[in-house]
DNA sequence: CACAATACGGAGCGTTGCTCCGCTTTGCAA
DNA sequence: TTGCAAAGCGGAGCAACGCTCCGTATTGTG
């Protein structure tokens, strides 16, 4: 539990009411999250929380931004995660077992995915928030994994990463589709030498 | 235009209006759908067509099957199109351009793709209409191109039309994404010797 | 031409995301 | 401690959606 992270964003002078049902509403959308999906109705995590309607859209002006502000800590964890890597192989495969990771994160919150690419309006942040805070992360396990030689260097990180997130969606409704796999594809598609499943040849030089 | 088939589904004794009813309906859904993509309020459809809500909900018992309906022929011409195909090149290239094929007529109709894949109530017969229609002729082509050696064996037709599919999500709403590129990058992924990116080897022998 | 069988229309239901504004809570200053 | 603006809260209400229901209109056959 403690889905929710730190009185984080703007700790800065605010009532302490504020404060609490920031939290309240932190902790109970996450656990409305894991038993409903993101998409659950609005007034049910307000039902959980014990607040009302009012005080969810004055804390997070719109659905996604709650969603937002519910993973923001796990993204970080994410993004934070290719430095506390002690470079565990060759570059291509620090950048897959990163995109796995963040795969496991897409599929292990029910319909993130699919709401990373919904048009609905106002869920641009979700989209923005992820490409803003992982994409330069991809970009630059990319960038090494190509400059060692590894994989091609002519795919750009924001579409690789879209590219992922896609994939992911329908593993909950289709439980016949294998997304992994197809990530596997796609990593695949990537490598213009050997396909290094395991990578045991630290001969390249790296930058 | 003429986007609805033929009197097709169930031409047997009908009322006039009924048959009347139904093309009216499949054109105004086709124009609607163009014009504001398949997430079009069905009341839209029903002002397109001059026609009540009842007579849209008993014609097709739910929006999916009206998705359904007014996109058939041309899931139809898809999977007639490998038959047609004057075996263009390798087996590989086949598969390739059908999966583009595939691919841009999931792309020119906004939010077929992400309807495919979504978990609405009623859009699994979307999702089953596609499956049932397109997954033998894709599963023909993988293995027609595997076993001339020129991709692997081990992946399943359903991952994959899922994953092309996938791929094609967000199009519209991200026009920075380049999901052809993406597509092309998962294709490469099951090519398993040359890249094979021009056709020139036919030394390979086929079944 | 009459009349049963069939189909139509659109008001209405239940459910969403989000707004609005009268009422309550808070914390500083007296 | 207490008074009182400023700030925050609650939930009824709005618009939009998919879909249903049933009184009324249309059809085609005897």
């Amino acid at each position: 539990m403690s889905t929710a992270d730190t009185p984080s964003a703007s700790a800065g002078r605010k009532r302490a009411d504020v404060r609490r049902n920031e939290q309240k509403l932190l902790d109970a959308a996450a656990a409305v999250f894991v038993r409903m999906g993101i998409d659950a109705p609005v007034r049910e995590i307000a039902a959980e929380s014990g607040l009302g309607m009012g005080t969810i859209y004055r804390h997070f002006p719109t659905r996604a931004d709650l969603v937002v502000a519910v993973f923001r800590h796990q993204v970080d964890a994410l993004a934070a995660a290719v430095d506390a890597a002690p470079t565990a192989g060759t570059p291509y495969e620090v950048l897959r077992q990163w995109v796995h990771r963040f795969a496991d994160f897409l599929v292990t919150k029910h319909g993130l995915a699919e709401a990373l690419h919904s048009d609905q309006a106002g869920f641009e942040s979700l989209h923005n928030e992820f490409v803003e805070r992982l994409m330069p992360v991809l970009d630059q396990l990319l960038k090494a994994s190509a400059a060692a030689g590894y994989t091609r260097s002519d795919i750009r990180a924001y579409d690789f990463m879209l590219a992922v997130g896609n994939l992911c969606i329908g593993v909950e409704n289709f439980p016949d589709y294998q997304a992994r796999r197809m990530i596997d594809l796609l990593l695949a598609g990537l490598a213009q030498t050997a396909p290094a499943s395991t990578g045991e040849e630290p001969e390249q030089r790296r930058p």
